[in-house]
DNA sequence: GCCAACGTTGGC
DNA sequence: GCCAACGTTGGC
């Protein structure tokens, strides 16, 4: 089992929001980076845990744990006109962008990034480098069990 | 609103 | 295939 950080603007989709799911689930569209999607299309396993990070607000930071609940298929805006995420370039039989399902699993305190920047055991976290912009990124396991005993 | 970082695009 | 310009992200 792997672990995980995803990024999700709060305004758009927080972790109340996914507590609120009619089952708790959803889709992680709507990444068009080729990192992030290979990610998703051939390392994300289902089981996989992950930390719901909120990014671009007031206080961002940590907020709740996820799992994977589904394996990568194709994104299904990448076909879709009305959508902001729509690619008239990518042919249905060949799609280009995929995304795994994610279910909540619960909320934790809100983690800032200032306190996460103190620990040294965390210095190496993509999510602390400046400039990082990968939405979703690998956690070390390491990484992981410091993190679950903050919350 | 600023600015650093860096992925993507497109001309050559 | 190089690389400059451009666009986007995201913390502050």
């Amino acid at each position: 089992m792997r672990y995980w950080l995803i990024k999700s603007e709060p305004k758009k989709l927080n972790i109340d929001d996914l507590a609120a799911m009619p089952t708790q689930t959803t889709p992680w569209f709507g990444i068009r980076n080729y990192q992030s999607r290979n990610f998703m299309w051939k390392q994300m396993r289902v089981g996989d845990a992950i930390l719901f990070y909120h990014s671009c607000c007031a206080e961002p930071g940590i907020t709740g744990i996820a799992k994977v609940s589904k394996p990568a298929y194709p994104d299904a805006t990448q076909f879709d006109p009305n959508s902001r995420y729509f690619e008239p370039k990518v042919n249905p039989e060949n799609p280009r962008w995929f995304n795994v399902e994610i279910t909540f699993v619960k909320k934790t305190r809100l983690i800032p990034i200032k306190e996460l920047r103190i620990y040294p055991e965390l210095c190496n976290m993509r999510i602390l480098r400046t400039g990082n912009r990968l939405s979703i990124t690998p956690v070390d396991p390491a990484e992981w069990n410091y993190i679950m005993n903050l919350i």
